[in-house]
RNA sequence: GCCCCGGUGGUGUAGUCGGCCAAGCAUUCCGGCCUCUCAAGCCGGAGAUCGCGGGUUCAAAUCCCGCCCGGGGCACCA
Protein backbone atom coordinates (compact mmCIF):
# COMPACT_ATOMS: atom_id res chain seq x y z
CA UNK A 1 0.00 0.00 0.00
CA UNK A 2 2.77 2.27 0.32
CA UNK A 3 3.54 4.78 -2.75
CA UNK A 4 6.15 3.07 -4.50
CA UNK A 5 7.46 6.31 -5.71
CA UNK A 6 7.85 7.70 -2.47
CA UNK A 7 9.33 4.63 -0.88
CA UNK A 8 12.22 4.58 -2.83
CA UNK A 9 12.98 8.00 -1.90
CA UNK A 10 12.12 8.97 1.72
CA UNK A 11 10.90 5.95 3.16
CA UNK A 12 7.89 6.86 5.67
CA UNK A 13 7.63 4.80 8.88
CA UNK A 14 9.68 1.69 9.88
CA UNK A 15 11.38 -0.21 7.00
CA UNK A 16 10.33 -3.98 5.39
CA UNK A 17 11.87 -6.79 7.47
CA UNK A 18 13.88 -8.61 5.05
CA UNK A 19 12.23 -11.99 3.60
CA UNK A 20 9.16 -11.30 5.62
CA UNK A 21 5.53 -11.94 4.35
CA UNK A 22 2.22 -11.91 5.60
CA UNK A 23 1.43 -14.58 8.51
CA UNK A 24 4.89 -15.92 8.41
CA UNK A 25 6.62 -13.65 10.84
CA UNK A 26 7.82 -14.81 14.07
CA UNK A 27 9.57 -12.78 16.52
CA UNK A 28 10.14 -12.73 20.27
CA UNK A 29 11.19 -10.83 22.94
CA UNK A 30 13.44 -12.28 25.63
CA UNK A 31 14.58 -10.67 28.51
CA UNK A 32 16.32 -12.27 31.71
CA UNK A 33 14.23 -11.59 34.71
CA UNK A 34 16.75 -9.72 36.88
CA UNK A 35 14.86 -6.29 36.58
CA UNK A 36 12.40 -4.23 36.07
CA UNK A 37 12.68 -3.69 31.77
CA UNK A 38 14.03 -0.09 30.50
CA UNK A 39 13.60 1.94 27.88
CA UNK A 40 16.34 1.00 25.87
CA UNK A 41 15.20 -2.59 25.88
CA UNK A 42 11.76 -1.82 24.85
CA UNK A 43 13.12 0.73 22.28
CA UNK A 44 14.41 -1.63 19.55
CA UNK A 45 13.87 -5.25 21.27
CA UNK A 46 10.48 -5.52 22.49
CA UNK A 47 9.01 -2.78 20.70
CA UNK A 48 10.37 -3.64 17.06
CA UNK A 49 9.83 -7.49 17.67
CA UNK A 50 6.20 -6.38 18.29
CA UNK A 51 5.52 -4.32 15.92
CA UNK A 52 7.20 -6.60 13.19
CA UNK A 53 5.01 -9.30 14.07
CA UNK A 54 1.74 -7.42 14.04
CA UNK A 55 2.47 -5.72 10.75
CA UNK A 56 2.78 -8.70 8.80
CA UNK A 57 -0.11 -10.80 10.87
CA UNK A 58 2.52 -13.20 12.50
CA UNK A 59 3.27 -14.29 15.86
CA UNK A 60 5.07 -12.48 18.42
CA UNK A 61 6.71 -14.54 21.54
CA UNK A 62 7.54 -13.12 24.98
CA UNK A 63 10.23 -15.92 26.69
CA UNK A 64 11.67 -15.48 29.55
CA UNK A 65 15.65 -16.35 30.00
CA UNK A 66 15.63 -17.98 33.57
CA UNK A 67 18.81 -20.17 33.13
CA UNK A 68 20.96 -18.65 35.71
CA UNK A 69 18.75 -18.88 39.03
CA UNK A 70 21.64 -16.90 41.14
CA UNK A 71 20.90 -13.70 39.02
CA UNK A 72 16.90 -13.91 38.69
CA UNK A 73 14.25 -13.20 40.96
CA UNK A 74 10.60 -14.36 41.15
CA UNK A 75 9.03 -11.12 41.01
CA UNK A 76 10.49 -9.84 38.02
CA UNK A 77 8.67 -12.18 35.97
CA UNK A 78 5.65 -10.56 36.74
CA UNK A 79 7.27 -7.22 36.19
CA UNK A 80 8.04 -7.72 32.86
CA UNK A 81 4.69 -9.19 31.82
CA UNK A 82 3.29 -6.10 33.63
CA UNK A 83 5.85 -3.81 31.76
CA UNK A 84 4.82 -4.85 28.71
CA UNK A 85 1.05 -4.78 28.98
CA UNK A 86 1.28 -0.98 30.37
CA UNK A 87 2.62 -0.26 27.50
CA UNK A 88 0.35 -2.10 25.41
CA UNK A 89 2.76 -4.54 23.69
CA UNK A 90 0.93 -7.66 23.75
CA UNK A 91 2.25 -11.34 23.12
CA UNK A 92 0.80 -14.47 21.28
CA UNK A 93 2.87 -16.82 23.85
CA UNK A 94 4.54 -17.01 26.94
CA UNK A 95 7.83 -19.11 26.96
CA UNK A 96 9.49 -19.69 30.16
CA UNK A 97 13.20 -21.81 29.40
CA UNK A 98 12.98 -23.13 32.62
CA UNK A 99 9.89 -25.23 31.36
CA UNK A 100 12.78 -26.61 28.61
CA UNK A 101 15.67 -28.33 30.57
CA UNK A 102 14.41 -31.78 29.90
CA UNK A 103 14.69 -30.73 26.03
CA UNK A 104 17.94 -29.16 26.08
CA UNK A 105 19.25 -32.45 28.14
CA UNK A 106 18.31 -34.79 25.34
CA UNK A 107 19.49 -32.61 22.60
CA UNK A 108 22.83 -32.43 24.87
CA UNK A 109 22.68 -36.21 24.13
CA UNK A 110 22.86 -35.78 20.53
CA UNK A 111 25.95 -33.46 20.14
CA UNK A 112 27.52 -36.31 22.78
CA UNK A 113 26.83 -38.61 19.90
CA UNK A 114 27.99 -36.81 17.50
CA UNK A 115 31.15 -35.84 18.74
CA UNK A 116 30.05 -32.22 19.15
CA UNK A 117 30.92 -31.35 22.78
CA UNK A 118 32.58 -32.53 25.42
CA UNK A 119 33.21 -32.18 29.14
CA UNK A 120 35.75 -29.87 30.70
CA UNK A 121 37.29 -30.00 34.08
CA UNK A 122 39.74 -27.32 33.13
CA UNK A 123 39.39 -24.22 35.61
CA UNK A 124 38.20 -21.25 33.85
CA UNK A 125 41.96 -20.28 33.40
CA UNK A 126 43.48 -22.89 32.36
CA UNK A 127 41.12 -23.03 29.52
CA UNK A 128 41.89 -19.30 28.44
CA UNK A 129 45.77 -20.36 28.71
CA UNK A 130 45.07 -23.07 26.38
CA UNK A 131 42.86 -21.33 23.70
CA UNK A 132 45.76 -18.67 23.88
CA UNK A 133 47.99 -21.14 22.68
CA UNK A 134 45.60 -22.99 20.31
CA UNK A 135 46.16 -25.93 22.36
CA UNK A 136 43.66 -28.86 23.33
CA UNK A 137 42.84 -29.83 26.88
CA UNK A 138 43.23 -33.24 28.09
CA UNK A 139 39.48 -33.22 28.49
CA UNK A 140 38.59 -32.72 24.81
CA UNK A 141 39.25 -35.48 22.99
CA UNK A 142 39.02 -38.00 26.19
CA UNK A 143 36.15 -36.78 27.81
CA UNK A 144 33.81 -36.43 24.44
CA UNK A 145 31.86 -39.39 25.21
CA UNK A 146 28.14 -39.69 26.67
CA UNK A 147 29.75 -41.03 30.00
CA UNK A 148 31.17 -38.09 30.93
CA UNK A 149 27.99 -36.10 30.37
CA UNK A 150 25.77 -38.58 32.37
CA UNK A 151 28.04 -38.06 34.86
CA UNK A 152 27.94 -34.58 34.87
CA UNK A 153 23.47 -35.21 34.83
CA UNK A 154 24.23 -37.54 37.87
CA UNK A 155 26.34 -34.89 39.72
CA UNK A 156 29.63 -36.38 40.12
CA UNK A 157 30.80 -33.39 39.79
CA UNK A 158 30.50 -30.39 41.54
CA UNK A 159 29.52 -26.66 40.95
CA UNK A 160 32.75 -25.05 39.07
CA UNK A 161 34.61 -28.21 38.13
CA UNK A 162 32.76 -29.16 34.83
CA UNK A 163 31.32 -28.14 32.11
CA UNK A 164 30.00 -29.11 28.56
CA UNK A 165 31.66 -27.37 25.71
CA UNK A 166 31.11 -27.02 21.84
CA UNK A 167 33.52 -28.18 20.19
CA UNK A 168 34.67 -25.73 17.38
CA UNK A 169 38.04 -25.22 15.63
CA UNK A 170 41.19 -24.72 17.79
CA UNK A 171 42.28 -22.32 14.66
CA UNK A 172 39.71 -19.93 14.96
CA UNK A 173 40.57 -16.19 14.55
CA UNK A 174 38.38 -15.21 17.49
CA UNK A 175 38.83 -17.01 20.44
CA UNK A 176 35.33 -15.57 21.51
CA UNK A 177 34.57 -18.61 18.99
CA UNK A 178 36.73 -21.64 20.35
CA UNK A 179 34.99 -24.31 22.40
CA UNK A 180 32.24 -21.93 23.91
CA UNK A 181 30.28 -23.22 26.83
CA UNK A 182 26.90 -24.96 26.99
CA UNK A 183 25.88 -26.04 30.10
CA UNK A 184 27.34 -25.69 34.06
CA UNK A 185 26.39 -26.75 37.30
CA UNK A 186 24.94 -24.34 39.47
CA UNK A 187 24.00 -26.83 42.52
CA UNK A 188 23.01 -24.45 45.58
CA UNK A 189 21.15 -21.72 44.44
CA UNK A 190 17.64 -23.10 44.03
CA UNK A 191 15.69 -21.97 40.39
CA UNK A 192 12.64 -19.77 41.38
CA UNK A 193 10.43 -22.47 39.92
CA UNK A 194 12.50 -25.86 39.40
CA UNK A 195 13.70 -25.48 43.07
CA UNK A 196 16.95 -28.63 43.00
CA UNK A 197 14.72 -30.48 40.27
CA UNK A 198 17.76 -29.30 37.79
CA UNK A 199 21.44 -28.72 38.45
CA UNK A 200 22.53 -28.64 35.17
CA UNK A 201 21.59 -25.09 33.58
CA UNK A 202 22.20 -24.20 29.95
CA UNK A 203 24.61 -20.91 28.64
CA UNK A 204 22.77 -18.12 26.66
CA UNK A 205 24.09 -19.58 23.70
CA UNK A 206 23.01 -22.92 23.76
CA UNK A 207 19.54 -22.22 25.12
CA UNK A 208 19.02 -19.44 22.71
CA UNK A 209 19.47 -21.36 19.17
CA UNK A 210 17.26 -24.34 20.67
CA UNK A 211 14.48 -21.94 21.98
CA UNK A 212 14.63 -20.03 18.41
CA UNK A 213 15.31 -22.63 15.93
CA UNK A 214 13.92 -25.87 17.51
CA UNK A 215 11.10 -25.05 20.13
CA UNK A 216 9.58 -21.57 18.57
CA UNK A 217 10.88 -21.58 14.72
CA UNK A 218 11.73 -17.61 15.09
CA UNK A 219 12.07 -16.28 11.67
CA UNK A 220 13.22 -12.98 12.76
CA UNK A 221 15.26 -12.06 15.75
CA UNK A 222 15.83 -8.68 16.88
CA UNK A 223 18.53 -7.99 19.08
CA UNK A 224 21.33 -5.47 20.49
CA UNK A 225 24.75 -5.85 17.87
CA UNK A 226 26.53 -6.74 21.69
CA UNK A 227 25.12 -10.29 20.12
CA UNK A 228 27.11 -10.83 17.01
CA UNK A 229 29.50 -13.03 18.44
CA UNK A 230 26.80 -15.07 19.85
CA UNK A 231 25.09 -15.25 16.68
CA UNK A 232 28.36 -16.73 15.37
CA UNK A 233 28.79 -19.43 18.30
CA UNK A 234 24.99 -19.63 17.95
CA UNK A 235 25.17 -20.89 14.13
CA UNK A 236 28.28 -23.02 15.02
CA UNK A 237 26.09 -24.95 17.61
CA UNK A 238 22.64 -25.17 15.12
CA UNK A 239 25.90 -26.61 12.95
CA UNK A 240 26.85 -29.34 15.62
CA UNK A 241 22.83 -30.42 15.26
CA UNK A 242 22.85 -30.38 11.60
CA UNK A 243 19.75 -28.14 11.66
CA UNK A 244 19.66 -25.60 8.89
CA UNK A 245 19.02 -22.21 10.05
CA UNK A 246 15.80 -20.38 8.78
CA UNK A 247 16.33 -17.27 10.75
CA UNK A 248 17.20 -13.39 10.25
CA UNK A 249 19.42 -11.66 12.13
CA UNK A 250 18.98 -7.48 12.78
CA UNK A 251 21.60 -6.50 15.63
CA UNK A 252 20.85 -2.87 16.58
CA UNK A 253 22.88 -0.30 18.22
CA UNK A 254 23.00 0.03 21.96
CA UNK A 255 21.54 2.91 23.51
CA UNK A 256 21.88 4.95 26.68
CA UNK A 257 20.44 7.76 27.98
CA UNK A 258 20.97 11.13 29.68
CA UNK A 259 21.14 11.03 33.32
CA UNK A 260 20.26 7.67 34.02
CA UNK A 261 22.32 4.20 34.52
CA UNK A 262 22.82 2.39 31.46
CA UNK A 263 23.25 -1.09 32.80
CA UNK A 264 21.12 -3.03 35.35
CA UNK A 265 24.39 -3.79 37.69
CA UNK A 266 24.43 0.04 38.22
CA UNK A 267 20.43 0.21 39.41
CA UNK A 268 20.89 -3.04 41.40
CA UNK A 269 23.89 -1.91 43.18
CA UNK A 270 22.04 1.31 43.74
CA UNK A 271 19.05 0.01 44.87
CA UNK A 272 21.12 -2.03 47.73
CA UNK A 273 22.97 1.47 48.75
CA UNK A 274 19.45 2.67 49.13
CA UNK A 275 20.82 5.83 46.51
CA UNK A 276 17.70 5.22 44.41
CA UNK A 277 14.02 4.38 46.02
CA UNK A 278 13.16 1.49 44.02
CA UNK A 279 12.53 -0.11 40.12
CA UNK A 280 10.35 3.31 39.75
CA UNK A 281 12.52 5.85 40.57
CA UNK A 282 11.89 9.23 38.70
CA UNK A 283 15.88 8.71 38.14
CA UNK A 284 15.30 5.76 36.28
CA UNK A 285 14.29 5.19 32.55
CA UNK A 286 12.88 1.74 33.35
CA UNK A 287 9.02 1.31 32.05
CA UNK A 288 7.70 2.07 35.38
CA UNK A 289 9.29 4.54 36.35
CA UNK A 290 8.64 6.42 33.07
CA UNK A 291 5.01 5.66 33.31
CA UNK A 292 4.25 6.28 36.61
CA UNK A 293 5.99 10.16 36.13
CA UNK A 294 2.91 10.41 33.45
CA UNK A 295 5.92 9.36 30.55
CA UNK A 296 2.57 8.04 28.18
CA UNK A 297 2.82 4.68 26.37
CA UNK A 298 2.11 6.22 23.03
CA UNK A 299 5.16 8.47 23.45
CA UNK A 300 7.75 5.33 23.80
CA UNK A 301 6.23 4.22 20.58
CA UNK A 302 6.99 7.45 19.12
CA UNK A 303 10.39 7.11 20.17
CA UNK A 304 10.76 3.61 19.45
CA UNK A 305 9.55 4.23 15.41
CA UNK A 306 11.59 7.14 15.58
CA UNK A 307 14.76 6.06 16.55
CA UNK A 308 14.50 2.69 14.67
CA UNK A 309 16.76 0.21 14.20
CA UNK A 310 20.15 1.52 12.76
CA UNK A 311 23.46 -0.13 14.01
CA UNK A 312 24.47 3.13 15.23
CA UNK A 313 25.33 3.16 18.98
CA UNK A 314 23.20 5.85 20.53
CA UNK A 315 25.11 7.09 23.95
CA UNK A 316 23.23 9.54 26.56
CA UNK A 317 20.02 10.29 24.52
CA UNK A 318 18.69 13.24 25.60
CA UNK A 319 15.26 12.65 26.63
CA UNK A 320 14.08 15.46 25.25
CA UNK A 321 12.60 14.00 21.84
CA UNK A 322 10.89 11.86 24.37
CA UNK A 323 9.41 14.98 26.04
CA UNK A 324 8.18 16.79 22.93
CA UNK A 325 6.16 13.80 21.88
CA UNK A 326 4.75 13.21 25.38
CA UNK A 327 3.75 16.89 25.26
CA UNK A 328 1.83 16.53 21.98
CA UNK A 329 -0.20 12.88 23.53
CA UNK A 330 -0.60 14.65 26.53
CA UNK A 331 -1.62 17.93 25.25
CA UNK A 332 -5.01 16.08 24.37
CA UNK A 333 -5.92 14.19 27.27
CA UNK A 334 -4.15 15.50 30.42
CA UNK A 335 -6.60 17.35 33.12
CA UNK A 336 -5.32 20.70 33.63
CA UNK A 337 -4.99 22.27 36.82
CA UNK A 338 -3.13 25.02 39.48
CA UNK A 339 -0.38 23.95 41.34
CA UNK A 340 1.42 26.75 43.23
CA UNK A 341 4.94 25.93 44.57
CA UNK A 342 5.80 27.70 47.44
CA UNK A 343 2.90 30.02 48.13
CA UNK A 344 2.86 33.28 48.99
CA UNK A 345 0.09 35.37 49.41
CA UNK A 346 -1.63 37.94 46.92
CA UNK A 347 -3.92 40.10 48.26
CA UNK A 348 -6.53 41.82 46.05
CA UNK A 349 -8.99 44.56 46.97
CA UNK A 350 -11.85 43.79 44.77
CA UNK A 351 -15.08 45.71 44.51
CA UNK A 352 -17.43 43.23 44.20
CA UNK A 353 -19.24 40.41 46.57
CA UNK A 354 -18.89 37.45 44.25
CA UNK A 355 -16.96 36.01 41.81
CA UNK A 356 -16.65 33.00 39.38
CA UNK A 357 -13.97 31.96 38.48
CA UNK A 358 -13.49 28.95 35.33
CA UNK A 359 -11.16 26.95 33.51
CA UNK A 360 -11.34 23.92 31.38
CA UNK A 361 -10.25 21.15 32.44
CA UNK A 362 -8.45 20.37 28.71
CA UNK A 363 -8.45 23.65 26.69
CA UNK A 364 -10.34 22.86 23.02
CA UNK A 365 -12.42 19.99 24.70
CA UNK A 366 -15.59 21.41 25.70
CA UNK A 367 -17.21 17.92 26.70
CA UNK A 368 -14.32 17.69 29.30
CA UNK A 369 -15.67 20.36 31.23
CA UNK A 370 -14.55 23.40 33.12
CA UNK A 371 -13.00 23.80 36.58
CA UNK A 372 -15.66 26.36 38.52
CA UNK A 373 -15.00 28.21 41.77
CA UNK A 374 -17.12 30.99 43.94
CA UNK A 375 -15.10 33.13 45.91
CA UNK A 376 -16.66 35.25 48.27
CA UNK A 377 -13.67 38.14 49.43
CA UNK A 378 -13.39 38.70 52.91
CA UNK A 379 -13.95 42.23 54.78
CA UNK A 380 -10.77 43.64 56.27
CA UNK A 381 -11.19 47.13 57.61
CA UNK A 382 -13.89 47.92 55.49
CA UNK A 383 -11.88 46.90 52.56
CA UNK A 384 -12.97 43.49 50.77
CA UNK A 385 -9.92 41.33 50.18
CA UNK A 386 -9.66 38.29 48.27
CA UNK A 387 -6.97 35.95 49.38
CA UNK A 388 -4.85 33.72 46.59
CA UNK A 389 -1.75 31.61 46.53
CA UNK A 390 -0.33 32.21 43.79
CA UNK A 391 3.41 30.90 43.56
CA UNK A 392 7.14 32.49 44.95
CA UNK A 393 8.20 31.79 41.71
CA UNK A 394 6.44 34.40 40.22
CA UNK A 395 7.20 37.48 42.26
CA UNK A 396 9.88 38.63 39.49
CA UNK A 397 7.06 38.81 37.19
CA UNK A 398 4.92 40.75 39.76
CA UNK A 399 7.63 42.69 40.25
CA UNK A 400 8.15 44.09 36.34
CA UNK A 401 4.78 44.68 36.41
CA UNK A 402 4.62 46.80 38.83
CA UNK A 403 7.17 48.64 37.86
CA UNK A 404 5.79 49.21 34.31
CA UNK A 405 2.46 49.39 35.93
CA UNK A 406 1.43 46.68 33.13
CA UNK A 407 -1.83 44.54 34.87
CA UNK A 408 -1.93 41.27 35.79
CA UNK A 409 -4.45 38.44 34.24
CA UNK A 410 -5.03 36.06 37.23
CA UNK A 411 -5.90 32.82 34.50
CA UNK A 412 -9.70 32.45 34.59
CA UNK A 413 -10.56 35.12 37.07
CA UNK A 414 -9.83 38.80 36.37
CA UNK A 415 -7.11 41.51 35.39
CA UNK A 416 -5.62 42.80 38.96
CA UNK A 417 -3.01 45.57 39.48
CA UNK A 418 0.33 44.99 41.52
CA UNK A 419 0.27 47.80 44.38
CA UNK A 420 3.11 46.69 46.93
CA UNK A 421 5.35 43.49 47.25
CA UNK A 422 6.26 42.86 50.64
CA UNK A 423 7.97 40.13 51.17
CA UNK A 424 8.71 41.00 54.97
CA UNK A 425 4.92 40.13 55.30
CA UNK A 426 4.90 37.26 52.72
CA UNK A 427 2.41 39.18 51.52
CA UNK A 428 1.45 40.91 47.74
CA UNK A 429 -0.99 43.53 47.38
CA UNK A 430 -3.20 43.86 44.09
CA UNK A 431 -6.25 45.97 43.26
CA UNK A 432 -9.23 44.27 41.18
CA UNK A 433 -9.04 45.63 37.79
CA UNK A 434 -11.45 44.60 34.94
CA UNK A 435 -12.98 40.50 34.38
CA UNK A 436 -12.57 39.82 30.80
CA UNK A 437 -9.35 38.56 29.67
CA UNK A 438 -7.27 41.28 27.97
CA UNK A 439 -4.43 40.66 25.71
CA UNK A 440 -0.94 40.86 25.58
CA UNK A 441 -0.41 40.67 29.32
CA UNK A 442 1.37 38.26 32.12
CA UNK A 443 -1.17 35.81 32.73
CA UNK A 444 -0.44 33.80 36.18
CA UNK A 445 -2.48 30.94 37.58
CA UNK A 446 -3.13 31.48 41.43
CA UNK A 447 -5.26 29.03 44.42
CA UNK A 448 -7.85 30.74 46.26
CA UNK A 449 -6.15 30.82 50.07
CA UNK A 450 -8.44 28.83 52.68
CA UNK A 451 -11.02 26.52 52.27
CA UNK A 452 -10.12 25.71 48.61
CA UNK A 453 -6.63 25.10 48.44
CA UNK A 454 -5.49 21.22 48.67
CA UNK A 455 -2.17 20.34 50.10
CA UNK A 456 0.14 19.22 47.41
CA UNK A 457 3.81 17.60 47.00
CA UNK A 458 5.04 17.15 43.70
CA UNK A 459 8.04 14.42 42.96
CA UNK A 460 10.60 16.35 41.21
CA UNK A 461 13.74 15.21 39.66
CA UNK A 462 15.43 18.34 41.86
CA UNK A 463 13.29 16.95 45.13
CA UNK A 464 9.72 17.05 46.64
CA UNK A 465 8.06 20.38 45.61
CA UNK A 466 5.26 21.64 48.36
CA UNK A 467 2.37 23.73 47.68
CA UNK A 468 -1.01 23.99 46.87
CA UNK A 469 -3.71 22.30 44.24
CA UNK A 470 -6.63 24.04 43.44
CA UNK A 471 -9.76 22.22 45.20
CA UNK A 472 -11.10 20.14 42.71
CA UNK A 473 -7.99 18.37 41.87
CA UNK A 474 -9.36 15.86 44.61
CA UNK A 475 -11.69 14.41 41.57
CA UNK A 476 -8.89 13.72 40.09
CA UNK A 477 -8.11 9.72 40.17
CA UNK A 478 -4.62 8.08 41.12
CA UNK A 479 -2.91 7.25 37.67
CA UNK A 480 -4.47 10.16 35.80
CA UNK A 481 -2.57 12.63 34.02
CA UNK A 482 -2.25 16.07 34.74
CA UNK A 483 -0.91 19.49 33.61
CA UNK A 484 -0.16 21.73 36.03
CA UNK A 485 -0.41 24.82 33.70
CA UNK A 486 2.51 26.69 33.49
CA UNK A 487 4.51 24.56 35.53
CA UNK A 488 4.58 20.85 33.44
CA UNK A 489 3.63 17.78 32.90
CA UNK A 490 2.83 14.66 35.33
CA UNK A 491 0.55 12.27 36.60
CA UNK A 492 -1.33 11.67 39.82
CA UNK A 493 0.29 8.74 42.10
CA UNK A 494 -1.81 9.33 45.29
CA UNK A 495 -4.80 10.93 45.90
CA UNK A 496 -5.05 11.27 50.23
CA UNK A 497 -8.25 13.36 49.57
CA UNK A 498 -6.54 16.20 52.37
CA UNK A 499 -2.78 16.10 50.28
CA UNK A 500 -2.09 14.99 46.83
CA UNK A 501 1.04 13.11 45.41
CA UNK A 502 1.93 13.80 42.19
CA UNK A 503 4.74 13.07 40.26
CA UNK A 504 6.44 15.36 37.56
CA UNK A 505 7.05 14.26 34.20
CA UNK A 506 8.79 17.27 32.94
CA UNK A 507 7.80 20.93 31.40
C1' G B 1 46.32 -7.41 22.85
C1' C B 2 42.77 -10.05 19.57
C1' C B 3 37.85 -10.10 17.01
C1' C B 4 33.39 -7.56 15.39
C1' C B 5 30.27 -3.22 14.31
C1' G B 6 29.42 1.85 13.67
C1' G B 7 30.77 7.50 12.44
C1' U B 8 25.12 12.36 8.09
C1' G B 9 23.43 19.78 11.41
C1' G B 10 23.35 20.41 19.19
C1' U B 11 20.39 15.57 19.26
C1' G B 12 17.93 11.28 16.72
C1' U B 13 17.11 9.63 11.92
C1' A B 14 16.24 9.37 5.95
C1' G B 15 19.25 8.70 1.83
C1' U B 16 24.43 4.61 0.88
C1' C B 17 24.65 -1.41 -6.00
C1' G B 18 27.32 7.33 -7.85
C1' G B 19 24.01 12.04 -10.49
C1' C B 20 17.02 13.89 -9.00
C1' C B 21 21.41 15.78 -2.43
C1' A B 22 25.58 22.10 -1.48
C1' A B 23 21.36 16.65 1.71
C1' G B 24 14.85 15.21 3.64
C1' C B 25 12.17 14.49 8.41
C1' A B 26 11.85 14.92 13.71
C1' U B 27 13.81 17.22 17.94
C1' U B 28 16.40 21.64 19.77
C1' C B 29 17.03 26.98 19.53
C1' C B 30 15.15 31.84 17.59
C1' G B 31 11.10 34.94 15.44
C1' G B 32 5.85 35.50 14.20
C1' C B 33 0.60 33.92 14.47
C1' C B 34 -3.04 31.73 17.52
C1' U B 35 -4.41 31.09 22.53
C1' C B 36 -7.36 33.40 29.38
C1' U B 37 -0.75 28.11 30.44
C1' C B 38 5.95 30.12 29.22
C1' A B 39 1.62 23.66 26.89
C1' A B 40 -0.47 22.15 22.38
C1' G B 41 -1.37 23.99 17.26
C1' C B 42 0.11 26.96 12.76
C1' C B 43 3.97 29.76 9.84
C1' G B 44 9.00 31.11 9.11
C1' G B 45 14.29 31.10 10.34
C1' A B 46 19.02 29.25 12.26
C1' G B 47 21.97 24.86 12.05
C1' A B 48 25.70 19.40 8.41
C1' U B 49 30.47 20.30 2.35
C1' C B 50 27.75 13.76 5.04
C1' G B 51 34.66 11.41 10.92
C1' C B 52 39.72 12.70 8.42
C1' G B 53 43.18 12.20 4.19
C1' G B 54 43.94 10.32 -0.54
C1' G B 55 42.15 7.74 -4.99
C1' U B 56 38.54 6.18 -9.08
C1' U B 57 34.87 9.05 -12.06
C1' C B 58 32.24 13.97 -16.35
C1' A B 59 29.89 13.24 -11.37
C1' A B 60 30.73 10.37 -4.45
C1' A B 61 27.38 11.00 1.75
C1' U B 62 27.07 6.93 -1.67
C1' C B 63 32.87 2.86 -4.86
C1' C B 64 38.47 1.79 -3.36
C1' C B 65 42.79 2.51 0.08
C1' G B 66 44.89 4.48 4.60
C1' C B 67 44.05 6.78 9.20
C1' C B 68 41.28 8.69 13.43
C1' C B 69 37.27 8.38 16.78
C1' G B 70 33.13 5.77 19.23
C1' G B 71 30.67 1.26 20.84
C1' G B 72 30.59 -3.90 21.71
C1' G B 73 32.60 -8.92 22.34
C1' C B 74 36.85 -12.01 24.09
C1' A B 75 32.14 -14.88 31.29
C1' C B 76 30.86 -21.72 34.04
C1' C B 77 25.71 -13.40 32.55
C1' A B 78 21.99 -12.58 29.21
Amino acid sequence: MIEEEKATKTRIGLPELPNASKGKVITRFAPAPTGALHLGQILRAAYLSWYYARRYDGKFILRIEDTDPRRIRLIYYDWIQEDLRSLGLDWDELVCESDHFEIYYELTYKLFENGKAYVCLCSSEEFKRNVARRKPCEHREKMDTVDYWENMLQCKYREGEAIVRLKTNLELENPALIDPPLLRIIETVPHPRTGYNYKIYPLYNYACIIEDHYISKITHVIRAKEHETNRVIQNFIADAFNWKLNINYIEYGMVTFEGAPAHKRHIRSALRSKEISGWEDSSLVTIRALIRRGIHPDAIKMLAEHVGMTKNDIKDMPLVTLYSFNSKVLSKIAKRIFFVEDPIVLKVYVEDDLFLARNPWIPGNEAAGYREYRLRPLTVDGKKVLNLYISREDVDLLRRAQDSKSPIRLKGLMNCRIVNIDLMNNSIYAEQLSLKPIRGVEIIHWVPAGDLAIKAFVETPSGIKEGYVEFLAQQLKNGEYVQMERYGFGRIIQNEGEVIFIAFAHK
